[in-house]
DNA sequence: GCGATTGTTTATCGCCTGATTACTAATTAA
DNA sequence: TTAATTAGTAATCAGGCGATAAACAATCGC
């Protein structure tokens, strides 16, 4: 009974993906539109792009919001932590190393139009996630780069971070967080060389907390490429 | 033939201000309004905040898009330049020095919530006045730092900054105004003392400038506090 | 006072939005 | 082959959007 006609033309293709598989890239594609439109993106146009009819969205995600939270989801914390506690500790290494290693690593993650487009909307919402991952940065990154920061310098390393000294680090991580978004969202010219910038970045952060803090050390921290 | 009836009491207050100030009065509000909600949030809820209803606004702006131009043109506009560019290149004063004032006088002005909102929106909309910003900074801004930089270091001054040197500033620039962001957006806690963040900031990039730059006269940008 | 002017509201239009329902067609199991 | 299941679509709803037209009411010149 079914088989008796050809199948209506107009109605094109109809893939009939595994359900895992078409979840999967509905939340791959929704990522890169609401990182281009904001979360305001119609799910028409979502849709559209997906290949997909609109109403079949709803299948998949009970609502624009669970997908949105999905999205939050794999964008946010699916690149997170590589290792990245290790590196920065391991006191083998000169600090300078370290630090230009990490910063290499981090940012081959987040400098990324997508996620730092997500970023800033979510920023701007003010959601939880947003605090919660700043205050992942300030509390598993900046603080322990200070605590290296004082063994380098010689500085009993016990006590928490100071406020000044965390803002110091925030300024130093804030700049190299806006060259990502001076390039990727603004798309302004920008230094080629990102790991160029990074090792002038510390240098400057690394000299500045030695001097700003008092280090006996500053000699130490990294070599002078040209001493008066 | 109109006065027959006491005025129906159903439309309570009509204030009639005079157009001049009510054109004003909308600005100034739909700056706030569009700062919290971004340019999505509606011209009803607008109106509502302002105490009058949605046609009105068209009376004064013939679409939402001028309005919100308009929004753009005070935020952006109005409160630029008030004779920085004096105050940066008056070399009777120490560098350092003119630098503090200089930023303690810019971030009295972009540290502001609506500000900042607004401009983080406009840059995800790719909006040509933002780029013109940014622009502006470079060569407005940074650029005249750089050279302030090389003549305080006795470097040659004429011909343009580098890439590398333009970066350094970036990044110390980008990590002042993200400490903006962090508290006035993300409502993060930051080191209280405006002027320390600052001035701790500026110590790094002048010394880190001599370090990465090879200045053959560190020791004389700033005092430093302890020498080893 | 009175008509003209203009600031303001009420009512409404067409369109787009997120979401739902009922149907169609591809797949799976027997 | 056939029945059950389920991926996918067409059609549609209620509500919100920007914008417009017409009615009303406050002010100003006379």
């Amino acid at each position: 009974m079914r088989t008796k006609a050809p199948p209506k033309r107009t109605r094109a293709k109809q893939k009939r993906l595994s359900p895992d598989d078409r979840r999967k890239e509905f939340v791959v594609k929704a990522t890169e539109f609401f990182s281009e439109e904001g979360f305001g993106g119609g799910t028409r146009d979502l849709a559209r792009r997906l290949g997909v009819t609109q109403p079949l969205l709803y299948r998949y995600f009970p609502s624009k919001d669970d997908l949105i939270k999905e999205v939050y989801r794999t964008v946010y914390l699916e690149p997170l932590d590589t290792g990245w506690e290790k590196l920065l500790t391991d006191r083998s290494r000169p600090i300078r190393d370290r630090l230009q290693e990490f910063y290499n690593a981090y940012t081959n993650v987040i400098f990324d139009r997508k996620w730092l487009r997500i970023y800033l909307y979510s920023g701007l919402k003010g959601l939880d996630i947003n605090r919660w991952y700043v205050d992942m940065v300030r509390d598993k990154i900046l603080a322990r780069i200070i605590k290296e920061c004082r063994h380098e310098a010689g500085f009993p390393v016990q006590s928490r971070p100071s406020a000044a000294e965390l803002e110091l680090a925030w300024v130093f991580h804030g700049g190299i967080f806006y060259y990502g978004v001076r390039k990727f969202i603004y798309g302004s010219p920008a230094l080629e060389d990102k790991e160029q910038m990074i090792g002038d970045a510390l240098d400057a952060f690394l000299t500045g907390y030695a001097r700003v803090f008092g280090a006996a050390t500053e000699l130490r921290l990294t070599p002078m490429k040209v001493v008066g």
